[in-house]
DNA sequence: GTATTTGCAAAAGCTTTGCTGCAAC
DNA sequence: GTTGCAGCAAAGCTTTTGCAAATAC
């Protein structure tokens, strides 16, 4: 029984979303690019306001409502996913950069921590609700609230 | 491939929420009565404001504050689950009686349906995350969102 | 020069809470 | 008779929106 690879959401940001929204033809502000960039450097899940925190560092007018139409707009085009995380501080939403391959989140509701966790078997189910169920997935959540192995000790 | 048993909330609710409730010793008043009487008979997933219309209806003096916690008291002592279901109306919760058998979601982007399906592949998954994470897993919430087998075609 | 986007402030939507009087046991 | 609960209304928290001024191309 090894410790799972909690997969920091740093490393896997291979995504660059300056330069995938280029692509698409959206136009990048000075604003936007803060958000992004912010975004993208984040090392744990970020609530609005704590994005907005971190994009303020980098430009100090940028508004708690261009973050959220950036996200909006990022999460329409698919490029960030957004997370409940078992609503453990109330009923924020939390952003994270989208990946290929899908991944689970641990919620702990002792120390409120996030562990990630990918596995074969997400993918597996995906593939059985899409054959049986003949349900096309856009996207998938799965998250999972309980204790960790620290708080469990 | 055949039709998924998309297994109603109505059939799948064994629990006696009353009985329950009683035998952990809270106190059951007239509204909470006819609160879980509510939940326990509906056939779809509800937010807390059509519960509280099917409340009334039963007794049209309960407050919606008094629907709001009870849910609190239900969702505590794990008889109820609260799920997002995609946020596809909002950022509502939807509630359902607790099951023993975990089972997902699926929110059709297209049409609104929910569609609920069960597999030995959820527990199969839970059971990876508790031992090779360490995780002691207290729920789990599995949504995906995409587009149904009627609105596909 | 024109179309979009931003900041600001206000509103919206859902949920929670403080308090007083009422109900359960 | 106590203890806890319900109703009411107000507040709380996160997110969205309308609009005039500023910005990108």
């Amino acid at each position: 029984m090894s410790e799972p690879s909690p997969l920091a959401p740093a490393l896997a940001q291979r995504l660059d979303l300056a330069q995938e929204m280029k692509r698409r033809g959206v136009r990048l502000t000075r604003q936007r690019a803060a958000v992004l960039a912010a975004i993208q450097q984040a090392t744990r899940h970020l609530d609005a306001e704590s994005l907005w925190r971190l994009v303020r560092a980098r430009d100090a007018t940028v508004n708690l409502a261009t973050v959220y139409r950036t996200l909006g707009m990022l999460k329409k085009m698919g490029l960030v996913d957004e997370l409940d995380l078992m609503h453990l501080e109330g009923e924020k939403h939390f952003y994270e950069v989208s990946r290929s391959q899908s991944h689970l989140h641990l919620a702990c509701f002792e120390c409120g921590k996030i562990e990630e966790y990918q596995t074969e078997q997400f993918l597996k189910l995906q593939a059985e609700v899409e054959s049986v169920c003949g349900f096309t997935v856009k996207t998938g959540r799965l998250e999972f609230g309980g204790v960790c192995r620290t708080c469990r000790k």
